[in-house]
DNA sequence: TATGAATGAGGCTTCATTCAT
DNA sequence: GATGAATGAAGCCTCATTCAT
């Protein structure tokens, strides 16, 4: 009997995953507005109705996908820091690290600049996909700058925002260079640019 | 005669302008996809109808709205460039020009970014604000690595690309302080980042 | 000042046969239902409003380029029939006529077999080009059938329906043959077929 | 399960029937493009979205429509073909059976000359009702060319377009008389008109 | 739970017609 | 009389959502 229930909760998992990832293949595809929900679940394998069972709005698969990529990330970067290091060199290291895992979910990247846009329900879309990204950004900037090590003369929230800009703009580069590498560049210039002067 | 078509001309600019201003309002508003052309008219107090007589899409007058902003950009731009400075100093001129415009124009910013996602009529959306624009600063970046004066050891066109993202997502920052300050403090960590060491 | 009025109503009368010929242009070239009041007129290249001071809708100029050609077609039939002759020769004779002017002013039958259709405004589309042509050939037809020419035992109704067929399918032909010959071939069916077989 | 399947299915198909009905219904009645598809969706007790549940556009249901009838005309008519006889009694023969099958579904025909005008999109309207039809016409005509039966002076696509033109416009007769019997009348005509004359 | 047909609101676009100049 | 901008009705079509099976 338990068996069977766990059957049916799994199967019914398994149609839930399916429909994500159709769900974030047709964003890719088509982008956030031009995906409809037919769409989805016709590439799903799955009828329309079905979509209701799970979901109760694009918007809020296209959430579930950013929770689940947010999760993913956190877990890494918070691993990554519980060994110590200088500022400069765990902050290098997380930013390769999103670089890495948002790589390979590089679409979700463009449909968070495009879906929170003005959306008619926007307080199903969460603001970015920082909570436990941005908190853990802000948080070595501001050991940074406690230490001497990072300057102080710029707010920290700036830093982080502009760290932020390059995850963001990045995933929609044109240039033949590959997207962890074009990131690493990117960090590379800001560090510099956020190091104390006096320090090294 | 040649007066009255000349009026009538002067109006029909005029009921362009209106449009156009609408448009503007309503894309800030509700974003480019939320906001119908029945919307627009509404909020320019003229007939949908109307739409028809001087635009063929919501998307071409996205695309003027964006081509009016570019050559006020450009030419200001433009004029700055004439005086003779070092290659810093001139890169932080524009940023400031531009960021002075772009403040006065703020909502075709994020048009651009959720504009471009994937629409349907992708032909018709300008890459960029950029030309003439995009152009200018890489050229400024090429000349200030040419002299010694910024690192050579990163592609101009990452550089110009930072300085873009630094643009596309200020213009949805919802910290404190202001658009143009906000990006004077990151044009000047860049700044800092791609300064060549010995230079100074 | 009588010559004024004169050159005026010349003018006037003037927009009024550019409108006319643009209509049968554009309606030959688009059907007439695809062609638009505007079309028109800028085929005209006259002002969209000019077209009431002259027509109050489409019907009425594609009613008044019909009456022109009937008009056309009867007086030369009608003084083709003073000459006295048979009746098969007086018929093939206006058959002969009513296709040359018929060619030459091709568009305006298909027209007639589609605006037909059932219009909106059924009572602005007369019922076909006939008056004066459906009589005339019916007339002749009464005559052949009175001297035992033609053959009696069908209504010369359905004879004249019959000629009428002829004209309106033919000037859809796609077959090689031209307008003219094919009718003529057409025309010589129908005599053998309608010729009194004791006659001959 | 299957069941179930079979009697979605069948409800479907239901669904489709009546709305072809309707659509035949409003072409009869107000001609093919006064009708809208709104318009055919309230004859047929449907919402408006339904429509494109079953077809994409007007044109396919009159597309639909035709090939329906087609369908019937061809099977009726080869299955008179198989019996042998002179190519008169046959050529009579196809007349009287098309005759009947056009009579029960009229609206279809002037459909055919209305909507072949110039529609916007052409490729989707096919030439005629022809295939099966045109050509097994043109087929008895040459036999009963080659077995010198009808006369060969007139070329046989030449007597196959009159055939035509009779049903065409037959089918807008106003006079009293019934369609079929107004046919078969015509036929005689063009039978005694096609007849080699040394034949009998 | 899965399904997919039915629905109608809402967006887009065309166009005949009006009217101020 | 000539003009053409303004208008809104009306048609087309898409799509999120519901609901009976």
């Amino acid at each position: 009997m338990a068996e069977r229930i766990n059957l049916r909760k799994q199967k019914k998992f398994q149609a839930r995953q399916t429909i994500l990832n159709a769900a974030a293949q047709q964003f890719e595809l088509h982008g956030f507005s031009n995906t409809s929900i037919a769409g989805i679940m016709q590439a799903a394998g799955l009828g329309v109705g079905t979509f209701y069972n799970y979901f109760s709005s694009k918007e809020e698969v296209l959430m579930t996908l950013a929770k689940n990529l947010r999760e993913q990330v956190s877990k890494k970067i918070l691993a990554a820091g519980e060994v110590k290091r200088s500022a400069t060199e765990l902050l290098e290291l997380c930013c390769v690290c999103s670089a890495k895992l948002i790589d390979e979910n590089r679409f979700i990247l463009p449909l968070f600049i495009s879906a929170s846009e003005h959306s008619d329900k926007p307080e199903q879309i969460p603001q970015s996909l920082s909570p436990g990204f941005r908190e853990l950004f802000e948080e070595i900037i501001l050991r940074g700058q406690a230490c001497g090590e990072f300057r102080s003369d710029v707010p920290p929230n700036i830093i982080t925002e502009m760290i932020h800009s390059i995850y963001q703009t990045t995933a929609f580069s044109k240039l033949e260079i590959s997207f962890q590498e074009n990131i690493r560049l990117k960090v590379k210039i800001l560090l510099d640019g956020i190091r104390e002067k006096n320090f090294s």
